[in-house]
RNA sequence: GUGGGUAUAGCUCAACUGGUAGAGCACUGGACUGUGGAUCCGGGGGUUAAGGGUUCGAACCCCUUUACUCACCCCA
Protein backbone atom coordinates (compact mmCIF):
# COMPACT_ATOMS: atom_id res chain seq x y z
CA UNK A 1 0.00 0.00 0.00
CA UNK A 2 1.31 3.50 -0.48
CA UNK A 3 1.11 6.59 1.85
CA UNK A 4 -2.53 6.74 2.58
CA UNK A 5 -4.85 10.22 2.21
CA UNK A 6 -7.72 10.34 5.00
CA UNK A 7 -10.47 12.86 4.54
CA UNK A 8 -10.29 16.43 4.93
CA UNK A 9 -11.11 17.49 8.56
CA UNK A 10 -14.72 18.13 9.42
CA UNK A 11 -16.22 16.45 6.64
CA UNK A 12 -17.43 12.70 7.10
CA UNK A 13 -18.06 10.05 5.42
CA UNK A 14 -21.52 8.90 5.47
CA UNK A 15 -21.19 4.48 5.02
CA UNK A 16 -23.65 2.06 3.89
CA UNK A 17 -24.37 0.68 7.19
CA UNK A 18 -25.31 3.95 7.92
CA UNK A 19 -26.78 5.76 5.04
CA UNK A 20 -30.41 4.10 5.70
CA UNK A 21 -30.98 6.47 8.64
CA UNK A 22 -30.17 9.08 5.92
CA UNK A 23 -32.58 7.81 3.57
CA UNK A 24 -35.71 7.83 5.95
CA UNK A 25 -34.97 11.28 7.25
CA UNK A 26 -35.04 12.29 3.84
CA UNK A 27 -38.24 10.49 2.98
CA UNK A 28 -39.98 11.20 5.74
CA UNK A 29 -39.33 15.08 4.89
CA UNK A 30 -40.88 14.81 1.19
CA UNK A 31 -42.95 13.29 2.29
CA UNK A 32 -44.13 15.38 5.04
CA UNK A 33 -43.11 18.70 2.94
CA UNK A 34 -45.45 17.47 0.37
CA UNK A 35 -48.30 16.93 2.55
CA UNK A 36 -48.30 20.86 3.43
CA UNK A 37 -47.42 21.85 -0.47
CA UNK A 38 -43.31 22.37 -0.26
CA UNK A 39 -41.72 21.77 -3.46
CA UNK A 40 -38.06 20.51 -3.76
CA UNK A 41 -35.97 22.76 -5.09
CA UNK A 42 -31.68 21.90 -5.94
CA UNK A 43 -29.76 24.85 -6.31
CA UNK A 44 -25.53 24.87 -6.90
CA UNK A 45 -23.53 24.28 -3.81
CA UNK A 46 -21.54 27.14 -5.23
CA UNK A 47 -22.26 30.54 -5.29
CA UNK A 48 -20.65 34.16 -5.96
CA UNK A 49 -19.55 35.53 -2.61
CA UNK A 50 -21.45 38.36 -2.88
CA UNK A 51 -24.63 36.48 -2.67
CA UNK A 52 -23.72 35.49 1.06
CA UNK A 53 -21.69 38.79 1.67
CA UNK A 54 -25.25 40.77 0.98
CA UNK A 55 -27.84 38.68 2.10
CA UNK A 56 -26.31 36.62 5.24
CA UNK A 57 -24.97 39.86 6.40
CA UNK A 58 -20.56 40.53 6.35
CA UNK A 59 -20.31 41.23 9.81
CA UNK A 60 -21.83 37.56 10.79
CA UNK A 61 -19.38 35.15 11.84
CA UNK A 62 -20.55 32.72 9.11
CA UNK A 63 -19.67 34.83 6.28
CA UNK A 64 -16.02 36.90 8.14
CA UNK A 65 -14.50 33.75 8.83
CA UNK A 66 -16.30 30.74 8.13
CA UNK A 67 -16.75 30.78 4.59
CA UNK A 68 -15.02 28.80 2.04
CA UNK A 69 -13.89 31.74 -0.40
CA UNK A 70 -12.27 31.22 -3.79
CA UNK A 71 -11.31 32.40 -6.87
CA UNK A 72 -12.31 30.78 -10.06
CA UNK A 73 -9.32 30.80 -12.42
CA UNK A 74 -8.80 34.48 -11.34
CA UNK A 75 -12.03 35.52 -12.82
CA UNK A 76 -14.72 35.18 -9.90
CA UNK A 77 -14.98 34.96 -6.12
CA UNK A 78 -17.01 32.31 -5.18
CA UNK A 79 -17.87 30.61 -1.90
CA UNK A 80 -19.02 27.33 -1.25
CA UNK A 81 -22.73 27.71 0.53
CA UNK A 82 -22.57 27.94 4.50
CA UNK A 83 -26.51 28.02 4.22
CA UNK A 84 -29.10 27.62 2.20
CA UNK A 85 -31.86 30.32 2.12
CA UNK A 86 -29.38 32.83 0.27
CA UNK A 87 -29.28 30.62 -2.92
CA UNK A 88 -32.66 29.75 -3.06
CA UNK A 89 -34.01 33.36 -2.47
CA UNK A 90 -31.46 33.94 -5.36
CA UNK A 91 -33.17 31.22 -7.62
CA UNK A 92 -36.46 32.72 -6.76
CA UNK A 93 -35.87 36.10 -8.46
CA UNK A 94 -33.81 34.78 -10.99
CA UNK A 95 -36.58 33.05 -12.55
CA UNK A 96 -39.08 34.91 -11.69
CA UNK A 97 -41.14 32.54 -9.49
CA UNK A 98 -42.30 35.62 -7.58
CA UNK A 99 -44.77 36.57 -10.25
CA UNK A 100 -46.77 33.34 -9.43
CA UNK A 101 -47.50 34.15 -6.08
CA UNK A 102 -47.12 32.44 -2.94
CA UNK A 103 -44.58 29.68 -3.03
CA UNK A 104 -43.72 27.22 -0.78
CA UNK A 105 -40.27 25.47 -1.83
CA UNK A 106 -37.79 23.19 0.36
CA UNK A 107 -34.21 21.83 -0.01
CA UNK A 108 -31.64 19.32 1.06
CA UNK A 109 -28.03 19.17 0.28
CA UNK A 110 -24.46 20.18 1.99
CA UNK A 111 -23.44 23.22 3.23
CA UNK A 112 -19.76 24.20 4.13
CA UNK A 113 -18.38 26.59 7.33
CA UNK A 114 -14.64 26.41 8.43
CA UNK A 115 -15.02 25.81 12.27
CA UNK A 116 -13.77 24.10 14.38
CA UNK A 117 -15.52 20.50 14.20
CA UNK A 118 -17.24 19.34 17.67
CA UNK A 119 -20.21 17.19 18.12
CA UNK A 120 -23.04 17.71 16.03
CA UNK A 121 -21.31 20.40 14.16
CA UNK A 122 -18.80 19.65 10.69
CA UNK A 123 -17.17 21.52 8.25
CA UNK A 124 -19.51 20.18 5.34
CA UNK A 125 -22.87 19.48 6.90
CA UNK A 126 -26.23 18.90 5.70
CA UNK A 127 -29.54 20.22 5.77
CA UNK A 128 -33.21 20.08 4.60
CA UNK A 129 -34.62 23.29 4.98
CA UNK A 130 -38.20 24.78 3.83
CA UNK A 131 -38.83 28.33 2.35
CA UNK A 132 -42.63 29.94 2.30
CA UNK A 133 -42.38 33.40 0.08
CA UNK A 134 -44.81 36.07 -0.41
CA UNK A 135 -47.13 35.46 2.66
CA UNK A 136 -46.95 38.06 5.43
CA UNK A 137 -49.31 36.96 7.52
CA UNK A 138 -48.57 34.83 10.88
CA UNK A 139 -51.04 32.03 9.81
CA UNK A 140 -48.07 30.86 7.39
CA UNK A 141 -45.36 31.02 10.03
CA UNK A 142 -47.70 28.92 12.64
CA UNK A 143 -48.08 26.36 9.57
CA UNK A 144 -44.55 26.08 8.87
CA UNK A 145 -43.10 25.43 12.56
CA UNK A 146 -46.28 22.96 13.07
CA UNK A 147 -45.36 21.46 9.42
CA UNK A 148 -41.40 21.18 11.59
CA UNK A 149 -43.21 19.93 14.62
CA UNK A 150 -45.07 16.77 12.68
CA UNK A 151 -41.70 16.18 10.69
CA UNK A 152 -40.18 15.59 13.81
CA UNK A 153 -42.60 13.99 15.55
CA UNK A 154 -42.83 11.40 12.90
CA UNK A 155 -39.44 10.48 13.23
CA UNK A 156 -40.28 9.98 16.87
CA UNK A 157 -37.65 13.07 17.66
CA UNK A 158 -38.49 15.05 21.30
CA UNK A 159 -37.48 18.59 21.32
CA UNK A 160 -38.16 21.66 22.35
CA UNK A 161 -39.83 24.56 20.62
CA UNK A 162 -38.72 27.88 21.53
CA UNK A 163 -39.96 31.26 20.16
CA UNK A 164 -39.56 34.41 19.83
CA UNK A 165 -40.12 38.10 18.01
CA UNK A 166 -36.83 39.54 16.98
CA UNK A 167 -38.80 42.69 15.84
CA UNK A 168 -38.11 44.26 12.54
CA UNK A 169 -36.97 47.73 10.86
CA UNK A 170 -39.59 49.14 12.62
CA UNK A 171 -38.58 48.96 15.73
CA UNK A 172 -35.29 46.73 16.31
CA UNK A 173 -32.59 49.63 15.76
CA UNK A 174 -34.53 51.69 18.30
CA UNK A 175 -34.52 49.27 20.88
CA UNK A 176 -30.73 48.37 19.54
CA UNK A 177 -29.55 51.86 20.51
CA UNK A 178 -31.79 51.48 23.69
CA UNK A 179 -29.63 48.36 24.83
CA UNK A 180 -26.10 49.29 23.57
CA UNK A 181 -26.32 52.25 25.83
CA UNK A 182 -28.08 50.47 28.28
CA UNK A 183 -24.66 48.13 27.98
CA UNK A 184 -22.35 50.60 27.88
CA UNK A 185 -23.09 52.09 30.95
CA UNK A 186 -23.19 49.23 33.03
CA UNK A 187 -19.83 47.48 31.00
CA UNK A 188 -17.61 47.15 33.96
CA UNK A 189 -19.92 44.76 35.01
CA UNK A 190 -19.66 42.85 32.09
CA UNK A 191 -17.15 39.83 30.50
CA UNK A 192 -14.72 40.98 27.94
CA UNK A 193 -16.93 38.41 25.81
CA UNK A 194 -20.15 40.74 26.46
CA UNK A 195 -18.38 44.33 26.23
CA UNK A 196 -17.76 43.33 22.39
CA UNK A 197 -20.99 41.89 21.42
CA UNK A 198 -22.41 45.05 22.76
CA UNK A 199 -21.15 46.95 19.92
CA UNK A 200 -20.86 44.05 17.09
CA UNK A 201 -24.50 42.12 18.13
CA UNK A 202 -25.51 43.17 21.27
CA UNK A 203 -28.97 40.99 20.93
CA UNK A 204 -25.94 38.04 21.77
CA UNK A 205 -25.09 39.74 25.07
CA UNK A 206 -28.21 39.04 26.50
CA UNK A 207 -27.96 34.73 26.01
CA UNK A 208 -24.09 34.87 27.95
CA UNK A 209 -23.99 32.55 30.25
CA UNK A 210 -21.36 33.85 32.65
CA UNK A 211 -22.64 33.78 36.10
CA UNK A 212 -21.37 37.60 36.82
CA UNK A 213 -22.75 39.04 33.88
CA UNK A 214 -26.47 37.67 34.92
CA UNK A 215 -27.36 40.95 37.64
CA UNK A 216 -27.22 43.60 34.68
CA UNK A 217 -28.53 41.28 31.92
CA UNK A 218 -31.35 40.68 34.41
CA UNK A 219 -32.39 44.01 34.36
CA UNK A 220 -31.66 45.18 30.69
CA UNK A 221 -34.39 46.41 28.44
CA UNK A 222 -36.47 43.46 27.27
CA UNK A 223 -37.32 43.57 23.31
CA UNK A 224 -40.31 42.29 24.14
CA UNK A 225 -41.48 45.15 25.27
CA UNK A 226 -40.34 47.23 22.41
CA UNK A 227 -41.61 45.53 20.29
CA UNK A 228 -43.90 47.79 17.12
CA UNK A 229 -46.89 47.38 16.89
CA UNK A 230 -46.74 45.66 13.90
CA UNK A 231 -44.68 43.05 15.82
CA UNK A 232 -46.43 43.03 18.90
CA UNK A 233 -49.99 41.81 16.57
CA UNK A 234 -47.59 39.45 14.67
CA UNK A 235 -46.36 37.93 17.34
CA UNK A 236 -49.08 37.16 19.37
CA UNK A 237 -51.06 35.76 16.34
CA UNK A 238 -48.29 33.30 15.33
CA UNK A 239 -48.87 31.98 19.22
CA UNK A 240 -52.44 31.63 18.42
CA UNK A 241 -51.95 29.81 15.47
CA UNK A 242 -49.61 27.12 17.17
CA UNK A 243 -52.11 27.11 20.30
CA UNK A 244 -55.20 26.17 17.59
CA UNK A 245 -52.45 23.83 15.95
CA UNK A 246 -52.15 21.97 19.07
CA UNK A 247 -48.35 22.48 18.87
CA UNK A 248 -46.65 23.15 22.41
CA UNK A 249 -44.10 25.92 22.63
CA UNK A 250 -42.19 28.25 24.64
CA UNK A 251 -41.64 31.75 24.91
CA UNK A 252 -38.17 32.20 25.01
CA UNK A 253 -37.09 36.15 25.23
CA UNK A 254 -33.56 35.80 24.57
CA UNK A 255 -33.58 33.34 21.57
CA UNK A 256 -31.72 35.45 19.02
CA UNK A 257 -30.90 33.96 15.51
CA UNK A 258 -27.31 34.47 13.76
CA UNK A 259 -28.34 35.46 10.79
CA UNK A 260 -28.90 39.31 9.82
CA UNK A 261 -31.86 39.04 7.78
CA UNK A 262 -34.41 37.44 10.65
CA UNK A 263 -37.28 39.76 11.45
CA UNK A 264 -40.23 39.31 13.68
CA UNK A 265 -40.80 35.39 13.90
CA UNK A 266 -37.67 33.57 15.20
CA UNK A 267 -37.69 29.93 16.10
CA UNK A 268 -35.74 26.63 17.32
CA UNK A 269 -36.07 23.27 18.36
CA UNK A 270 -33.85 22.08 20.67
CA UNK A 271 -32.87 18.45 21.78
CA UNK A 272 -30.49 17.19 25.41
CA UNK A 273 -29.58 14.46 23.10
CA UNK A 274 -26.78 17.10 21.47
CA UNK A 275 -24.32 17.83 23.89
CA UNK A 276 -23.11 21.58 23.23
CA UNK A 277 -24.73 22.29 20.04
CA UNK A 278 -28.52 21.81 21.36
CA UNK A 279 -30.22 22.96 18.12
CA UNK A 280 -31.83 20.74 15.69
CA UNK A 281 -33.29 23.44 13.95
CA UNK A 282 -33.86 27.00 13.56
CA UNK A 283 -35.21 29.54 11.85
CA UNK A 284 -37.44 32.82 11.40
CA UNK A 285 -38.86 35.54 8.97
CA UNK A 286 -37.13 37.24 6.15
CA UNK A 287 -38.79 39.67 4.92
CA UNK A 288 -36.64 42.06 3.31
CA UNK A 289 -33.98 39.21 2.00
CA UNK A 290 -36.01 39.05 -1.07
CA UNK A 291 -35.61 42.45 -1.90
CA UNK A 292 -31.91 42.86 -0.53
CA UNK A 293 -30.71 40.58 -2.91
CA UNK A 294 -32.63 42.25 -6.06
CA UNK A 295 -36.39 41.34 -6.26
CA UNK A 296 -39.31 42.85 -5.66
CA UNK A 297 -40.18 43.24 -1.77
CA UNK A 298 -41.71 39.76 -1.23
CA UNK A 299 -42.04 38.59 2.43
CA UNK A 300 -40.47 35.19 3.27
CA UNK A 301 -40.14 32.62 6.41
CA UNK A 302 -37.73 29.41 6.49
CA UNK A 303 -35.60 26.93 8.52
CA UNK A 304 -33.22 24.92 8.07
CA UNK A 305 -32.88 21.32 9.96
CA UNK A 306 -29.18 19.66 10.34
CA UNK A 307 -29.29 16.48 9.55
CA UNK A 308 -26.24 15.12 11.19
CA UNK A 309 -27.89 16.38 14.32
CA UNK A 310 -31.01 14.33 13.29
CA UNK A 311 -29.05 11.14 13.03
CA UNK A 312 -27.36 12.06 16.15
CA UNK A 313 -30.80 12.22 18.23
CA UNK A 314 -31.79 8.96 16.16
CA UNK A 315 -28.91 7.19 17.41
CA UNK A 316 -29.06 8.24 20.59
CA UNK A 317 -32.66 7.22 20.99
CA UNK A 318 -31.36 3.82 19.62
CA UNK A 319 -33.65 3.49 16.51
CA UNK A 320 -32.40 0.98 14.10
CA UNK A 321 -30.97 1.89 11.05
CA UNK A 322 -33.62 0.86 8.19
CA UNK A 323 -31.62 -1.40 5.51
CA UNK A 324 -31.87 -2.66 2.14
CA UNK A 325 -31.81 -6.43 1.82
CA UNK A 326 -31.84 -8.48 -0.75
CA UNK A 327 -35.71 -10.63 -1.33
CA UNK A 328 -33.10 -13.47 -2.30
CA UNK A 329 -29.76 -15.04 -2.16
CA UNK A 330 -28.78 -17.53 -4.99
CA UNK A 331 -26.34 -20.30 -3.94
CA UNK A 332 -24.57 -22.71 -6.65
CA UNK A 333 -24.18 -25.92 -5.16
CA UNK A 334 -21.96 -26.98 -8.14
CA UNK A 335 -20.41 -26.01 -11.00
CA UNK A 336 -23.36 -26.36 -13.00
CA UNK A 337 -25.28 -24.48 -10.78
CA UNK A 338 -22.62 -21.56 -10.63
CA UNK A 339 -23.35 -20.85 -14.53
CA UNK A 340 -27.35 -21.48 -13.92
CA UNK A 341 -27.27 -18.75 -10.97
CA UNK A 342 -26.37 -15.93 -12.76
CA UNK A 343 -28.74 -16.43 -15.42
CA UNK A 344 -31.78 -16.53 -13.16
CA UNK A 345 -30.60 -13.73 -11.03
CA UNK A 346 -30.78 -11.64 -14.35
CA UNK A 347 -34.22 -13.21 -14.81
CA UNK A 348 -35.22 -12.89 -11.32
CA UNK A 349 -34.08 -8.84 -11.43
CA UNK A 350 -35.84 -8.44 -14.45
CA UNK A 351 -38.90 -9.18 -12.45
CA UNK A 352 -38.11 -6.94 -9.96
CA UNK A 353 -36.91 -9.24 -7.37
CA UNK A 354 -33.69 -7.63 -5.56
CA UNK A 355 -31.23 -10.80 -5.61
CA UNK A 356 -27.81 -11.34 -4.47
CA UNK A 357 -25.29 -13.56 -4.44
CA UNK A 358 -21.78 -14.57 -4.20
CA UNK A 359 -19.68 -13.87 -7.33
CA UNK A 360 -16.57 -15.85 -5.85
CA UNK A 361 -18.74 -19.19 -5.59
CA UNK A 362 -16.77 -21.40 -3.53
CA UNK A 363 -18.23 -23.55 -0.42
CA UNK A 364 -21.62 -24.00 -0.04
CA UNK A 365 -21.12 -23.57 3.63
CA UNK A 366 -19.93 -20.00 2.80
CA UNK A 367 -23.05 -18.91 0.31
CA UNK A 368 -25.10 -19.66 2.70
CA UNK A 369 -23.62 -17.69 5.34
CA UNK A 370 -23.28 -15.40 3.42
CA UNK A 371 -26.92 -15.19 2.61
CA UNK A 372 -27.22 -15.09 6.32
CA UNK A 373 -24.89 -11.56 6.97
CA UNK A 374 -26.76 -9.66 3.98
CA UNK A 375 -29.93 -10.69 5.43
CA UNK A 376 -31.40 -12.06 2.52
CA UNK A 377 -35.32 -13.47 3.62
CA UNK A 378 -34.78 -16.16 1.37
CA UNK A 379 -32.23 -18.57 -0.32
CA UNK A 380 -32.23 -20.05 -3.50
CA UNK A 381 -30.32 -23.47 -3.70
CA UNK A 382 -29.49 -24.56 -7.25
CA UNK A 383 -27.35 -27.52 -8.52
CA UNK A 384 -27.12 -30.25 -10.77
CA UNK A 385 -29.84 -32.41 -9.43
CA UNK A 386 -32.39 -29.18 -9.32
CA UNK A 387 -31.29 -28.30 -13.20
CA UNK A 388 -31.87 -32.10 -14.03
CA UNK A 389 -35.24 -31.24 -11.98
CA UNK A 390 -36.51 -27.87 -13.78
CA UNK A 391 -36.70 -26.45 -10.60
CA UNK A 392 -34.53 -24.75 -7.12
CA UNK A 393 -34.95 -25.35 -3.46
CA UNK A 394 -36.44 -22.15 -2.10
CA UNK A 395 -35.14 -21.73 0.89
CA UNK A 396 -37.05 -19.80 4.33
CA UNK A 397 -34.01 -18.21 5.94
CA UNK A 398 -35.66 -17.91 8.72
CA UNK A 399 -38.02 -20.90 9.35
CA UNK A 400 -35.42 -23.20 7.58
CA UNK A 401 -38.23 -24.96 5.60
CA UNK A 402 -37.25 -25.76 1.76
CA UNK A 403 -39.66 -26.07 -0.74
CA UNK A 404 -38.82 -27.23 -4.70
CA UNK A 405 -40.05 -24.73 -7.10
CA UNK A 406 -39.92 -24.39 -10.73
CA UNK A 407 -37.44 -22.39 -12.31
CA UNK A 408 -40.64 -21.32 -14.72
CA UNK A 409 -42.50 -20.19 -12.02
CA UNK A 410 -39.53 -18.65 -10.08
CA UNK A 411 -40.28 -14.63 -10.80
CA UNK A 412 -44.03 -14.85 -10.08
CA UNK A 413 -43.69 -16.71 -6.80
CA UNK A 414 -41.58 -14.45 -5.48
CA UNK A 415 -42.49 -10.97 -6.78
CA UNK A 416 -46.40 -12.08 -5.03
CA UNK A 417 -44.55 -12.81 -1.89
CA UNK A 418 -43.80 -9.59 -1.28
C1' G B 1 -8.99 31.62 16.46
C1' U B 2 -8.57 29.79 22.10
C1' G B 3 -8.53 25.85 25.81
C1' G B 4 -8.87 20.55 27.73
C1' G B 5 -8.68 15.21 26.65
C1' U B 6 -7.06 11.04 23.71
C1' A B 7 -3.85 8.29 20.09
C1' U B 8 -1.80 0.22 20.70
C1' A B 9 -4.73 -5.00 14.89
C1' G B 10 -10.44 -3.14 10.49
C1' C B 11 -13.59 -2.17 15.51
C1' U B 12 -13.66 -2.18 21.25
C1' C B 13 -9.79 -2.44 24.58
C1' A B 14 -5.53 -5.09 27.70
C1' A B 15 -0.16 -5.14 28.64
C1' C B 16 2.49 -5.65 36.81
C1' U B 17 3.54 2.58 37.73
C1' G B 18 10.50 0.67 31.94
C1' G B 19 11.87 -5.88 30.53
C1' U B 20 10.92 -6.52 24.19
C1' A B 21 2.76 -6.92 21.70
C1' G B 22 -2.19 -9.67 23.68
C1' A B 23 -7.78 -10.62 24.00
C1' G B 24 -12.79 -10.19 22.27
C1' C B 25 -15.47 -8.92 17.90
C1' A B 26 -14.84 -8.97 12.61
C1' C B 27 -12.50 -11.52 8.41
C1' U B 28 -10.69 -16.21 6.69
C1' G B 29 -9.63 -21.87 6.57
C1' G B 30 -10.92 -26.52 8.72
C1' A B 31 -13.90 -30.18 11.88
C1' C B 32 -19.10 -30.72 8.35
C1' U B 33 -16.12 -32.71 0.09
C1' G B 34 -24.75 -29.83 -1.06
C1' U B 35 -27.06 -26.32 4.04
C1' G B 36 -26.39 -20.47 8.14
C1' G B 37 -26.96 -17.94 13.39
C1' A B 38 -24.03 -22.76 18.26
C1' U B 39 -19.26 -25.18 19.51
C1' C B 40 -14.10 -26.47 18.85
C1' C B 41 -9.25 -25.93 16.36
C1' G B 42 -6.09 -23.07 13.02
C1' G B 43 -4.66 -18.47 9.95
C1' G B 44 -3.70 -13.53 8.27
C1' G B 45 -3.13 -9.13 10.12
C1' G B 46 0.97 -3.86 14.36
C1' U B 47 7.36 0.76 12.26
C1' U B 48 2.32 0.76 19.61
C1' A B 49 0.16 8.23 15.18
C1' A B 50 5.13 10.40 13.41
C1' G B 51 10.00 12.32 14.67
C1' G B 52 13.64 13.14 18.32
C1' G B 53 15.61 12.50 23.52
C1' U B 54 16.69 9.75 28.39
C1' U B 55 17.99 4.44 29.38
C1' C B 56 21.55 -1.69 29.05
C1' G B 57 16.38 -1.77 27.54
C1' A B 58 10.56 2.62 25.98
C1' A B 59 3.68 1.19 24.09
C1' C B 60 4.92 3.19 29.11
C1' C B 61 9.24 8.83 31.04
C1' C B 62 10.59 13.93 28.45
C1' C B 63 10.27 17.30 24.00
C1' U B 64 8.23 18.47 19.09
C1' U B 65 4.75 17.65 15.27
C1' U B 66 0.24 15.61 13.41
C1' A B 67 -4.53 13.58 13.81
C1' C B 68 -8.94 12.75 16.37
C1' U B 69 -12.26 14.42 20.14
C1' C B 70 -14.96 17.64 23.61
C1' A B 71 -15.77 22.62 24.97
C1' C B 72 -15.47 28.22 24.18
C1' C B 73 -16.89 31.55 20.11
C1' C B 74 -20.88 30.90 16.79
C1' C B 75 -24.51 28.07 14.65
C1' A B 76 -28.15 23.48 11.80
Amino acid sequence: MSVKISGVKGMNDVLPAQVGRWHELEAVAREVFALYGYREVRTPVVEPHALFARGVGEATDIVSKEMYVFEDKGEDRLALRPEGTAGTVRAFIEHGAYVEGPQKWFYMGPMFRRERPQKGRYRQFHQIGCEAFGVAEPAIDAEQIAMLDDYLSRLGVKATLKLNSVGDPACRPAYLDLLRGYLSAHAAALCGDCRERTQKNPLRVLDCKVPTCQPVLERAPRLAEHLCQGCRDHFEAVQAGLGALGVAFTVEPRLVRGLDYYVRTAYEFTSDALGAQSAVAGGGRYDGLVETLGGPPTPGIGFALGAERLTLILEAMGRPVPAARPEVFLISADAPGAVAVLGLAATLRRAGVACDLDARGGKFARQIRQAERVGARFALVLGGQELAAGEAKLRDMATRAETPVKLADLAAVLSKGR
